[in-house]
DNA sequence: GAGGTAACCAAGCAAGCGCTAGTGTGAACG
DNA sequence: CGTTCACACTAGCGCTTGCTTGGTTACCTC
């Protein structure tokens, strides 16, 4: 087994398994479809995963990750006025949704399957991310752009943007950063300014 | 096995499941589980269902239909004002959501485990429902009381909506009608008239 | 060229899965 | 009183599941 999580490998499996996370649900994605998908047999996979769980984590771990980096980017590099920061951040939001789609798509439809223990750990992550929002919030509560409470913005916000994997087509007209221009845009208070 | 779905003891049994299916997920969820929480054999569950699958589709089917029947409710007996309307379909949509949790927690993270032909049936009745609330949106755009693309305006709103039930607590401060209230002051256009 | 190691394979085990077959029982009905 | 029917039971079949075991290969290092 591996203990590093790093090595490319490892990566790779777990880029693969959640593609089939994805397609097929985590219960459903039997650990012998795994091994096909990755060309290898079904015993070798446990050299590079202790179980199936693992896997999950893994996968999980690794767009939570990928997440936290680039909204922490989109940030530091960005602008400074609160309702740019909001669009900043939405956009980076979607931009990691869909550039490790499968991953973000087990991370918000397969994380009750997770093993407490990897839960613990994960939920850290997860709640650095949404700390991140939840100051992005609080400025542009603070200037005004926005009203209501904190806890339930963003937990609007963060609901219609996941929900976008839902319903959301790369391949058509409507680039991400425009979907997350038009969110911001309609949850502005009171100031009729948008396109 | 049953043909009726209305069968008492078969409507008790699919509250039952609906349970099961949100504690444990579809997949994870035993047709011995299942059994013993009904207080029965495993084998006499196949007297009221042809499969499991056809419980799933049973379950989904009740909160689909009862969602239906509320929305229409809400818009039949409700005012006429957009922005009210809208108001009215956001409260019907949580009032919903809450009464028949299990069974729309099911529908909404279950969905792909149907059988093609159960979901082709149960589509329509999906689409009935965005339907009436596609009216809606159509007739708050026209009065200018919202703003932005009628698809992307729906999906933004019933991924918000839908989300609430990854975060909710029926037992907390808040009611569902604050919550809908609270959404759509958020995305009124340009109107600074929020409580 | 000996030793170490990461990666893989063949074979299979124990447990659990959905579902079936055949039977029993008590209430309802004519 | 005999038939029917909804409902439940026992027993188990055939298959798949996650995972283990013991051994093999190819490469790297000193």
């Amino acid at each position: 087994m591996n203990v590093m999580n790093a090595s490319p490998r490892r990566k790779e499996l777990t880029r693969l398994a959640a593609q089939l996370f994805v397609q097929e649900g985590f219960d459903r994605t039997t650990v012998r479809m795994l091994a096909q998908e990755m060309g290898i047999k079904s015993g070798s996979l446990f050299h590079h995963f202790r179980d199936k769980q693992e896997i999950l984590a893994a996968v999980i771990e690794e767009g939570t990750q990928n997440a936290l980096v680039i909204a922490r980017r989109a940030l530091d590099n960005g602008p400074s006025h609160p309702e740019a920061r909001l669009r900043a951040m939405a956009r980076a939001h979607l931009e990691t949704l869909f550039a490790d789609r499968n991953a973000h798509v087990v991370a918000l439809f397969e994380w009750r399957r997770l093993a407490p223990d990897a839960s613990a750990h994960l939920s850290h992550l997860r709640d650095a991310y949404e700390a991140l929002w939840l100051g992005v919030i609080d400025d542009a509560l603070a200037a005004g752009v926005i009203q209501g409470d904190r806890f339930l913005v963003s937990r609007f916000i963060l609901g219609a943007l996941n929900w976008t994997v839902r319903w959301y087509n790369p391949e058509g007209p409507q680039a991400p950063d425009d979907l997350a221009d038009e969110l911001v845009a309609m949850i502005m208070a009171g100031r009729g300014d948008q396109a």
